[in-house]
DNA sequence: GCCAACGTTGGC
DNA sequence: GCCAACGTTGGC
């Protein structure tokens, strides 16, 4: 199994919205960044574990457990003239955005802040915490998944 | 709202 | 194929 950091900000597309999705799941749309695309194109599993990150949001963290619920399937919203992700250079002959489903799959008791990941043992190098990166999706080892869901596990 | 970081675009 | 200009992300 894959671990992975995927980032949302809350005001678009929260934790809390997954959760309130029919069947607690959501198509992964709107991505145009060729290393997160191939991330979810050539690397997804279902059954993937995902760290549900809120970005530009005050304080930005990680907010839940998520996982990978679907094969990758070309990103519909990319065929879409009226969405704001509409891509002319995309067609379904030759799709060139592909998304997987994203499922809710377990809660935090509390948000583990990117401050409070910065500051602990064995995430140092983790790309996700690292000044001006911008990546949406980035892989995440086992023992940081673990470290992280552990410390929101914990009641603070 | 500012701005550093960095991916993309397009002229040459 | 280089690289300046531009646009976007996202922390602060």
């Amino acid at each position: 199994m894959n671990y992975w950091l995927m980032k949302s900000e809350p005001d678009v597309f929260s934790f809390e919205d997954l959760k309130a999705r029919p069947g607690q799941r959501e198509p992964w749309d709107g991505v145009r960044n060729y290393q997160a695309r191939n991330f979810m194109r050539d690397e997804m599993k279902i059954g993937d574990r995902i760290l549900f990150y809120h970005s530009n949001t005050n304080p930005p963290g990680v907010a839940g457990i998520a996982e990978v619920a679907s094969e990758p399937y070309p990103d519909p919203t990319a065929f879409d003239p009226k969405s704001k992700y509409f891509d002319p250079k995309s067609d379904a002959e030759k799709p060139r955005w592909m998304l997987v489903d994203v499922k809710y799959q377990a809660d935090l008791n509390r948000l583990v802040s990117l401050e409070e990941m910065k500051g602990m043992a064995g995430l140092e190098d983790m790309r996700a915490i690292q000044r001006g990166n911008r990546l949406s999706i980035t892989p995440v080892t086992k023992q940081e998944f673990a470290a992280i869901q552990k410390a929101g596990m914990r009641q603070s």
